[in-house]
RNA sequence: GGAGAGGUGCCGGAGUGGUUGAACGGGGCGGCCUGCUAAGUCGUUGUAGGUUACGGCCUACCGAGGGUUCGAAUCCCUCCCUCUCCGCCA
């Protein structure tokens, strides 16, 4: 969310941002119902102070036993007027409200301008694509060959686009998480944490899934509980309707969750194999920062999925995304690709962004800089690292041999027990 | 799921209709004292919004939301959460 005081002052900034970010939000009737909104708070805040001072006078008048009832009378007016303009200030609050909680952040002055992915911008690559003396099979077969991959397993009991990991590929799942903890804990400092997988609506808004995207959301109506489409969710949100003290942060957490989407609308793109499914594991990097090193703290974030990547040996590259692919919240972003020799093309793996105060202002979670200071909110921040499916894709695609097996990653050996997936 | 207790400021904890934004204690911060520390002592100490001649002024907030009343932390209703006991259960 951003800040009405911000706005009012920044009109066309904030006209310009909705539009760049193909979003639409009726400024000019925001703020002519804030402007309506202020006239009569002020008007009915007279009203009240009027009754405080004459409720004292009635107390005296009755501790001195003098007769009240005529103003007694005169104030069950007032108060009738104010309960009126009371329940208009909460109106017009509620159609402020459900303007501002669709207005998108404003995309950071470095965010390259353009509509579409075709305007992201490719910052750097990482590693040399190994030419192979053979043609590489599509993870989904020699998945299968190895019965490391179970799909058809994954849609009988659940539906399409719902997988199984067997034998050697479900142990994958296991070293892959233990690695990216181990790493971001011991190397990077962060915090471990293992939230709730299920959370309640305050917290999806608070984190801006909410309201927009309710119907990418896997919902439980009897207990109105959304399975989380990613631990930023939960983690962000573990610290919300907080004042943290100034020497509290940066506060680090990472977490391994499974991850829920709907995919609603996505059905016919990508659908093969392990590419885009309903469920799958992530380890997700939330950071809590100081303002003012938010965007230093975003690079570093990057540096530490992109480890993730250099330590496994695979080959990516990283975008920075344009205002018009920017997720609703976030300020800047930048996207990891990891390159799948079998499918011949770059896999997003991880979105690393920078959400500014945009969160921290739904999730109201705030620091104070020293005791007397007034609070402040906190920038947040979270990227991958990283999304499993397709960092599995990656490895069965990249360490493919010739003879139909994948060799074992070498930092992933200690957690697999073996070198070779055969 | 059943029975009970409870949710008040940074913390503990008073307060059951009228100067209570909130006693008292602790903590924090500032000053004094002190060779240093401890102790002592005086003062101070919430958030949000509106308005402003920028010195203030006003309004709201005692889990959340409604209601009663001239007036609610205090009375009524609904919901949420925490704790204890019982039941059930990986």
């Amino acid at each position: 969310m951003l800040d009405i005081k911000y706005i009012r002052s920044n009109v066309d900034k904030v006209k310009q941002a909705v539009t760049m970010k193909n979003d639409h939000a009726d400024i000019d009737q925001l703020l002519s119902l804030d402007s309506k909104k202020r006239e009569v708070l002020t008007e009915v805040e007279e009203l009240k102070h009027k009754r405080n001072l004459v409720s004292e006078q009635i107390a005296e008048f009755k501790k001195a036993k003098q007769d009240a009832t005529e103003i007694i009378a005169e104030m069950r007016q007032v108060s009738d007027t104010i309960k009126r303009m009371d329940d208009e200030v909460r109106e017009l609050d509620q159609a402020i409200h459900e303007i501002m909680i669709r207005i998108p952040n404003i995309p950071h002055d470095s965010v390259p301008i353009g509509r579409d992915e075709s305007y992201n911008i490719e910052i750097r690559r990482w590693g040399d694509i190994e030419k192979k003396h053979f043609k590489p099979e599509l993870h989904f077969d020699i998945g299968e060959k190895l019965d490391i991959i179970d799909l058809k397993g994954g849609s009988k009991i659940a539906g399409s686009s719902f997988i199984s990991y067997k034998g050697l590929g479900a142990r994958l799942q296991r070293a892959l998480i233990s690695f990216m903890l181990e790493l971001h804990v011991e190397k990077h400092g962060y915090t471990e944490v293992y939230p709730p997988f299920l959370v309640n609506r305050d917290s999806m808004f608070g984190t801006g899934q909410l309201p927009k995207m309710e119907e990418d959301m896997y919902h439980i109506p009897g207990d109105d509980l959304f399975c989380i489409p990613t631990a930023e969710v939960p983690v962000t949100n573990l610290l919300s309707n907080t004042v943290l003290s100034g020497e509290q942060l940066p506060v680090y957490y990472t977490a391994y969750t499974p991850c829920f989407r709907r995919e609603a609308g996505a059905y016919g793109k990508d659908t093969r194999g392990l590419i885009r499914i309903h469920q799958f594991d992530k380890v997700e990097m939330v950071k809590f920062v100081h303002p003012a090193s938010s965007y230093d703290e975003l690079e570093s974030l990057l540096a530490n999925a992109e480890e993730v990547l250099q330590l496994l040996n695979l080959p990516y590259r990283v975008l920075s995304l344009c205002t018009g692919d920017l997720s609703f919240a976030a300020a800047k972003c930048y996207d990891i690709e990891v390159w799948a020799d079998g499918l011949g093309k770059y896999l997003e793996v991880s979105s690393c962004s920078n959400f500014e105060d945009f969160q921290a202002r739904r999730a109201n979670i705030r620091f104070k800089e020293n005791p007397h200071s007034k609070p402040e909110y906190v920038h947040t921040l979270n990227g991958s690292g990283l999304a499993l499916p397709r960092t599995v894709i990656a490895i069965m695609e990249n360490y493919q041999t010739d003879e139909g097996t994948i060799i074992v990653p070498d930092v992933l050996r200690k957690f697999m027990g073996v070198d070779v997936i055969k």
